[in-house]
DNA sequence: TCTCACATGTGAGCAGCCTCACAGGCTGCC
DNA sequence: GGCAGCCTGTGAGGCTGCTCACATGTGAGA
């Protein structure tokens, strides 16, 4: 875990959080703070265990999900480069409310309740600006719960295609086709829907010209139509 | 609005938030905040208004619903005394997230945004506190995911009555009848679902001797058998 | 008193989505 | 090479919960 002390430093502005820290406050960070990898696959903590730390993900993808009893999963958020998690159970000191499993290889910052807590005390302005990330997780949240109990599968599949697309940078040209690499079965968890279904609603917009279906991936043709499938509710 | 300086101090520290504050610190909220009194289904802000205030219930319920495109409606959350809201849009100085809704006749104390946010910087205790509450929050919202995603409407109907329950004093005794005051309607607006699937669960609990329906509110006759029915996933 | 608004009760019919079951294809590992 | 484990594709069958339609009771207000 060790590298340079700079490039530490560094790694620890990639996170939007301690990014306007001076060095002196990154230092008092670090001094407690370890770096994890994980492979892809690897469970972070599970649902349940005692959370006394925070999580900052400096490479990678991490994916938050709520287990049921059955197996199944719903994908809360994926977490990329920058953003900071498992701030909840940290807080409030209970339990972890989700699992959290890297989604690709990454890396983590892993910042001890005592180091944060006495950071916040120094810095009531990281303070505003945590309580501004957890604002941002509440709204999504709460749009979440708004999919769900007034939107069709179909319309959920196609919002969270149309914002993985977003991610992925779609942006440039509407029509330049974007490319967004999930399965199937990773994208019901997500719309919260079974993976037969999705198929059936992906081969319907395949039909339509709306996107081509590959191994894997979903290429998308037709963002126009796949947002007017998923209006903001 | 005014009343003896003195009882302002009381109602302000009704609220959670500002319980701790040294009476110097509650004069200097209680200079720029303004207190509003609401009629039972009055309107208190929309999804979509500018939000430049917090409120915190001094006395009555609020209820915090996401509307949908054609009328129909999720309730979030119930604010009751003490409970603050509002505070996402605050913070991040967006818009309102959901719509407010008066569910009793209430009175609200309405904090501006720069007094909330002065009072911030000069106490990060507070502000921890804030991150607290905000935390709670999002945990219950995730439930609510959770819930829609698992669940199907019997059980979160179940979850929701127990929840009432236990919020109206159920605690004392298993056996004796817990009355929960509350229209079938909103029982659906609760659980997710439509006012006649509710009533035909309902039916059928009575049938069972679990509840007895009554106009305007159920009886709940035993809640052992509703918690079973609803599972914390 | 008459009416309006709102609450509960109930059945018919339909759409959405789930589960189950079975296909074939690709990749990585033994 | 061959198998295990992942992916996509597709149909049958069934349940859940929705909408619609209508009936009844009741309190508030004109």
């Amino acid at each position: 875990m060790y590298g340079s002390t700079l490039s530490q430093r560094q790694v620890l502005r990639r996170s939007s959080l301690f990014a306007k820290l001076g060095d002196t406050e990154i230092d008092a960070v670090l001094a407690h703070a370890t770096v994890a990898r994980h492979a892809e696959g690897d469970q972070i903590f599970a649902k349940g265990d005692p959370g006394n730390s925070m999580m900052a993900v400096l490479r990678g993808r991490v994916t938050i999900t709520a287990p049921s009893q059955d197996g199944r999963q719903v994908v809360l958020t994926v977490m990329r480069d920058g953003d900071v998690f498992g701030e909840i159970a940290l807080l409030d000191s209970k339990e972890r409310t989700a699992d959290a499993t890297a989604a690709t290889d990454c890396e983590l910052l892993i910042v001890p309740r005592r180091s944060l807590i006495s950071l916040l005390e120094r810095r009531p302005d990281l303070c505003i600006d945590l309580l501004i990330v957890l604002c941002e997780r509440l709204r999504r949240t709460n749009e979440q719960v708004e999919d769900l109990a007034f939107l069709d599968l179909e319309a959920r599949i196609a919002k969270v295609l149309v914002r993985l697309a977003e991610e992925n940078g779609a942006g440039q040209s509407p029509i330049r086709p974007v490319g967004v690499k999930i399965s199937q079965r990773a994208l019901g968890e997500l719309a919260g829907g079974s993976r037969e279904s999705v198929n059936k609603h992906l081969q319907e917009w395949k039909r339509s010209g709306f996107i081509a279906i590959e191994k894997g991936s979903i290429v998308i043709h037709d963002i126009e139509a796949l947002a007017e499938l998923g209006p903001d509710v």
